[in-house]
DNA sequence: GACTTGCCTTACGTTAACGTCAACGAATTA
DNA sequence: TAATTCGTTGACGTTAACGTAAGGCAAGTC
């Protein structure tokens, strides 16, 4: 059963929607196990109905922000602190700064590694506009000797 | 000692570069054992001479990409596919096109990364404006209460 | 009342990507 | 000649990120 039921149908105010760990695994497509993994290493802390986790809109937000770390090839040490940058205590000016220069540090990482996607990006689309070339040569010529790839 | 001394100093034909074990782990700041894994794994294939490995300016290049590919948090499996697409046989038009195909993937899912990341560079300036904000109004007067940090 | 479903915790297993250590050989260097 | 300095091959250890299995509770279903 989807946790929602348990809100009764007094449905008058905004529910906030909830979920279970289910929806969300089932949602994102990941296990229960890895959601809770998640939680055991501090990157998610739902609340408990009854021992029950419950995610409310907030949990899946930073569930999503994992998944997207993790799609970039972070570590999730790495994205804990990522997610750590968006809950600065607005009142602590050491903390702002500090939050500032890892988000500094993030970003220049992140831009980094831009650079080397389109440099890949690049070469792949070279290799396969040389591949094209010669399969159409292969395709006009059937039985004809061919130059090598390209290097490396 | 430099693989290249036992080359001589026969040096009026160009001597393609050659490269020790160690001279490789030096200039990329990696172990040993990491390039010994790589080739265990199928990734390098460098020459030998005498039992000690000798690597090339190929081997060099190849290395290259395995350690870029890794910045982007590519398994080494799938480093190993993409080295692949560099030496694909130019005879064999089967062979050509799944290599095409297989360049197109990877050329996609590159794409879908670069779109992360720009969406998270976005995301994360974002937070840098807030902070750079809420960073000023306290320098400006410091002891005055404040909103929240950005949602979630 | 028995069964199924969904969740819980605990604990051990697994894979990737190396690190580390042992024991050895060949080549310099003192 | 002895001692370093690379390099070699096993073999075992380690960390991250889960998977998998065992056993149990609570609620709904047949």
């Amino acid at each position: 059963m989807s946790v929602q039921s348990w809100r009764g149908a007094a449905a008058e105010i905004e529910a906030p929607r909830l979920y279970s760990i289910g929806d969300l695994a089932g949602e994102f497509a990941l296990s229960a196990r890895a959601i809770r993994f998640y939680e055991d290493h501090g990157l998610l802390s739902p609340q408990r109905i009854g021992g029950n986790r419950v995610y409310g809109a907030r949990d899946r937000a930073r569930l999503q922000l994992i998944l997207r770390g993790k799609r970039l090839g972070f570590a999730l040490a790495d994205i804990k602190e990522l997610l750590d940058l968006y809950d600065v205590d607005p009142d602590h000016l050491e903390q702002l700064r500090a939050t500032l220069a890892k988000g500094r540090e993030r970003i220049a990482e992140l831009e980094r590694q831009q650079q080397e996607i389109a440099l890949t990006l690049r070469e792949l689309r070279d290799i396969g506009a040389h591949i094209e070339e010669r399969i159409r040569q292969k395709e006009a010529t059937p039985r004809a000797g061919g130059r090598k790839g390209t290097a490396p």
